[in-house]
DNA sequence: ATACAATTAATGTATATACATATATTTGTT
DNA sequence: AACAAATATATGTATATACATTAATTGTAT
């Protein structure tokens, strides 16, 4: 469905605003798919995402605003997602010793264990997006990229 | 900045999985920008949202399921937005004659000045983006369309 | 006409976000 | 060594979101 219909607006000032009102309705889209996706995981989107970066860095551990930096969405407070990690036991946290106003998170077994779970399930959301081949989403790349200036 | 510098991870497993997560990191960027941009109204990016439907129908009235239907975000809830906006005065919320379940939500005076102001300031928020043509515009509307199905 | 399903909007509630501030630690300067 | 500045993380708090539920009204089938 092309975004004139998705949000019935048949007119828009310039295509570059088009755009942007497409990216943000298509951000939310994916959103909501993903939502539905990780609950069965007892996971939120945010969780996943400072999952992943842990398993990126693994066996190193990796700093609080690190993790910070790497999130995909900025606004959320890496502390408190990796708090929740930790009560899941998701995760291991501790004090660096090199620095001691620094955290050192890790991945432990079971987080490696539940991030494998889901990589079995991927498909199912990977699914949920329309095929694009790979030229396209390379396009894409180029264009959100710059966006971003 | 290329998607790779920005979250620091220089391997995908495909280019579209590259893609969507670009579409989720350009999404929070530019989300923080409008956040920090209608901050100078008192509006939320949702608020301002709302504005814009019911300006686009003005001097219709538009009922909270429409709103509803029409936004970008679908996460939001309609209902607390317009009642926000009420309690600002920028809009009238009546009970609607025909069908008394519904409300007639229409912009007031102070509303349409206030779409008038933030419309003088717009190349603030336009200009934090970067430059594309018409024809990448374009392009970009056409594969996020896609990614959608 | 009446019973029951469907629709519309509001609300309850647990959790998350946005933003500011606090606390502890390290670094840099003198 | 003393102390200001910078850095890393945690937390307080007001608001927003995610989701379920409720309440009122309308549509529909018999």
């Amino acid at each position: 469905m092309k975004i004139e219909q998705a949000i019935q607006q048949p007119l828009f000032k310039s295509e570059k605003e088009k755009a942007i009102l497409n990216l943000m309705y298509t951000n939310s889209w994916l959103c909501m798919k993903q939502i539905r996706f990780f609950k069965q995981f007892g996971l939120s989107p945010q969780q996943y995402n400072v999952l992943r970066i842990l398993k990126g860095q693994y066996p190193n551990s990796v700093s609080i605003s690190i993790i910070q930096d790497r999130m995909l969405d900025k606004m959320s407070n890496a502390s408190r997602l990796v708090d929740k990690l930790k009560k899941r036991e998701l995760i291991e946290r501790n004090e660096c010793p090199k620095d001691r106003r620094q955290m050192d998170v890790m991945l432990n077994q079971k987080g490696i264990d539940l991030l494998k779970e889901i990589e079995q399930h991927e498909e199912q959301l990977n699914g949920m997006m329309g095929p694009i081949s790979k030229n396209e989403a390379n396009t894409l790349n180029q264009l959100l990229d710059k966006l971003r200036n």
